[in-house]
DNA sequence: ATGGTTGTTTAACAA
């Protein structure tokens, strides 16, 4: 059977839920991970989704900030949230699709703006997150059997996931130690599969400030964005697609959708 | 080197 999952920052899933059903007639993907949908769950906005065939859910959202969401076309065998650090922040929610794939969606803090964790709470959460992640796929739940991750990581990880390598030393979201932690984190036993199919030194990127007066023309991107595969179904990946375009779209979020293909 | 924008919620914070 094929898979097609979709993982997109939608940065407020009420004020884009029309950018989010243009997005599934456009792209019909079987399984869709949503970060920041700043909402909490009784007010999420379930039925343009049920209408389009994603009667399976798990929601985890708060007022305000974060929340993230896993909306399927495909059956659940199970499904939860997790918090983490100690804190109810809606960061994490996974799956296990009929057929035994498990599913996590991610939004790992962002960190701040002072990579310093000793003097920036946030930063030091962020570092914090990663550890315990690790921790965590080290331990109780193994990358092992048919398993994907999915979310924004907030990490840009390699010099060819940003616009200029130099630039971005200090700036959190690049710097060494987030990057070191999110490698820790994929060595779990992970492939990064967008990178399977864009291998460096492609530039990837899945985000662009808003900040930028045109952000096409200037393309100061970084890739935030991450969908990982446990080694079991590497063999099934067929394709990824980062749909760039998004970023030009009326009122578009900050970040676009990436998209796998599966033959699982 | 700095400031630039957006979303939620309504002045301040998070990104």
């Amino acid at each position: 059977m094929s898979l097609r999952l979709t993982t997109w920052n939608i940065n407020s899933v009420r004020l884009r839920i029309n950018l989010a059903t243009a997005l599934i007639e456009r792209l019909q993907p079987d399984v869709i991970c949503l970060q920041e949908t700043k909402v909490p769950d009784p007010m999420f906005p379930l039925k343009p989704f049920e209408k389009l065939g994603y009667t399976h859910h798990v929601v985890a959202g708060q007022k305000g900030y974060h929340g993230v969401a896993i909306l399927s076309r495909w059956p659940f065998e199970a499904s939860e949230r997790r918090n983490w650090c100690g804190k109810e922040d809606a960061r994490h929610v996974h799956a296990t699709l009929r057929g035994g794939i498990e599913v996590h969606n991610f939004y790992i803090p962002a960190g701040g703006d002072e990579p310093d964790p000793s003097v920036n709470e946030k930063f030091a959460h962020k570092l914090m997150f990663l550890d315990e992640a690790t921790d965590w796929f080290t331990g109780r739940c193994r990358p092992d059997g048919r398993m994907i991750l999915v979310g924004d990581l907030n990490v840009a990880p390699s010099e060819f996931d940003v616009w200029s390598h130099k630039q971005l030393l200090n700036v959190v979201s690049h710097t060494p130690v987030e990057v070191e932690k999110l490698t820790a984190l994929l060595k779990t036993g992970w492939i990064d599969a967008i990178r399977e199919f864009h291998p460096e030194p492609e530039k990837l990127y899945s985000w662009w400030s808003y900040r930028a007066k045109d952000w096409r023309e200037s393309n100061r991107g970084r890739r935030l964005d991450h969908i990982w595969v446990t080694p079991e179904l590497k063999s099934s990946l067929r394709s990824v697609h980062i749909l760039d375009e998004a970023r030009g779209w009326e009122r578009a979020s900050d970040h676009v959708p990436v998209t796998v293909d599966l033959e699982v």
